[in-house]
DNA sequence: CTGAAAGCGCTTACAG
DNA sequence: CTGAAAGCGCTTACAG
């Protein structure tokens, strides 16, 4: 379709947009004197061949302006030195931090990223990778939605890492929950609040269950009585949607699934002139870009989401240094937390 | 070098991380009795042939859960479906809404996005060009830090297009900046500002200097005394480190290249317990998320970045609707800018 | 309409 | 060490 393009009669194109041929190894045997299987030896295993034949075909291939096509070496190799990388949604601040650790990781070996957004749907999530997968080398799931049947059915055909997700005998890059939890959850308590809600993310998100679970697991050990809330979108949008929720359910401080959702609920509370952290308390989870602007700036707990993307990745490419090991999560304390005031949102409720 | 890792003894990875032979036209051509030219057409091309046949082969096809190999596809046709976008930095939220809009429009029809990342560096710009070439039917380019020579010599040899970058001959999407310019001084004016400045983004950056010198062509026409301070890098540092050349330019308000650095810049006058807009009004550009959350939120000459990716792959892929016009940007006006008090950080200067 | 063949640009056993 | 050949999975003139 680009190429087939007549060029418009306006626009002066002339050699513009029409592709000049390649040079190929074909070139480089014929101007080196020697047979193509040579120059690709040469080329892609430095050292195997005679040094004076070696260097006269670089120089061919230098003076040729020379560079291997990719695709046709992946053909017979089956090699694409490409990762794919499907998350739910490229418009989440959360796959920013996901997609640069990726992409860091990806380059420093060599290989390309290639992105595709499943938008939240596991059927189009399955469609994507389907369609990627004969073009990769492996493929890294940031936010699965996908069911554990066809996670592991697409392991057996394809090197896969998951990211905030587990599946029995499939790689993963995974956070240990548990000590950022209980510094929120015992930070909440020596504010003295009591009550308090765990705003839950999408139904078909492991991660958001294991944040509730956990979330459950520190605040009956620390005596705190907890409420769940959702599940909602991941968004602004259901942050600020959970507002009645979080009003009847008359709890002092909530806990979001995500940063997003947090601050969609600060902004909501903020714009029923409510002060948070004064009628309510909120932490995030991820610490994402722009969570240190917010008004208040938000505590969050955080998940290394660069060194879960990177981590992914080496562990696609069998860099596995650290497999297995969990990655690190902590409280950031800003101050969209606080003491509870008695005219906070949720006293009516009691 | 994934798929020749021995599987880790503990591990049970026995099926897994072995790739399944995928189906190939030539088992489709045996289940269905037919010439494996036939399943090609029959599969690319709807309705060339027989339609009895044709059947026969898609059922075939499904049978055996065929996906094409688009690899293997664009060997012999040399279309990838794949396009190619090149950034300066993806850890520039600037660049998410262009990545967004690409990817959709990209996915729109039927095309994988690549990213790659520049780093700033024109020269690393040029080989992530040369090595992507090959695997895509074209490239935009994000945010160029290339010369006009350089562009024009990649744009002879693949389809190219340009965003915030004019290079004669060279497809671009180009914002109108005098609009959004002009709303902005205006604003500035009413205020009572007299003395601005426009701190801007780095020296290679072709969008940088088209800022301003619009800005400076509207501030000449408005009686407003302009300074120009830069360049720095365009991130939150950069504008924090503009800090102190603002203060002794005597300024009451600045004009920042991007969010980014208007963001630092507050950031920075916040620390020294300056008030802002009270000691200095700023306003940026873009209109990046998590503008609106900053504190005070801030004022910002928004241009459509989302728009930007999707109208630069649709250029691209020849669906040129809109060729040539410009993209409208517009004043957002938030609360970063607001009078100017006696005691301003650039009082002294005067 | 369909088959047989050549070719896309590489890689890699197989000989010599 | 190097050449000649086959093959990766498709597409597409060329015949029939």
């Amino acid at each position: 379709m680009i190429n087939k393009e007549e060029p418009k009669a306006e626009l002066p194109r002339t050699p513009s947009m029409r592709r000049r041929a390649a040079p190929t190894i074909y070139d480089i045997a014929r101007l080196a004197e020697v047979n193509p299987s040579t120059v690709s030896r040469a080329l892609s295993q430095p050292g195997r061949i005679n040094i004076k034949t070696e260097e006269r075909i670089r120089a061919a291939a230098k003076q040729l302006n020379y560079r291997v096509n990719p695709i046709a070496r992946a053909l017979p190799t089956g090699r694409t030195f490409t990762i794919g990388l499907i998350v739910a949604d490229i418009t989440n601040p959360v796959m920013f931090g996901i997609v640069r650790g990726a992409e860091h990781a990806a380059a420093a070996s060599g290989y390309t990223l290639i992105i595709t957004e499943s938008q939240e749907s596991g059927e189009r999530e399955a469609t994507a990778a389907e369609r990627v997968m004969p073009s990769v080398d492996g493929l890294v799931l940031g936010t699965s939605r996908l069911g554990d049947e066809k996670i592991r059915d697409l392991a057996e055909r394809t090197p896969l890492v998951l990211i905030n997700r587990d599946v029995e005998g499939v790689l993963s890059v995974l956070p240990d929950l548990r000590p950022g939890v209980e510094q929120a959850v015992h930070h909440l308590r020596s504010l003295g609040h009591q009550r308090i809600a765990y705003l839950s993310g999408p139904a078909t998100s492991w991660i958001s269950r294991r944040r509730g679970e956990m979330i459950a697991v520190v605040a009956a050990e620390q005596g705190l009585e907890l409420i769940e809330i959702g599940p909602g979108a991941p968004t602004l949008d259901g942050g600020r949607a959970a507002y009645s929720s979080v009003v009847q359910s008359g709890v002092s401080a909530v806990i979001a699934y995500n940063d997003l959702m947090a601050i969609g609920l600060m902004r909501e509370v903020a714009d029923r002139d409510a002060p948070v952290p004064g009628a309510l308390s909120v932490i995030g989870f991820d610490d994402i870009f722009g969570a240190d602007f917010t008004t208040p700036p938000l505590t969050t707990i955080r998940t290394p989401l660069d060194e879960a993307g990177r981590r992914a990745v080496a562990l696609l490419l069998g860099k596995n240094s650290a497999e297995g090991e969990l990655l690190p999560t902590e409280l950031v304390l800003r101050a969209s937390t606080g003491t509870p005031s008695a005219a906070h949102l949720g006293q009516h409720a009691n």
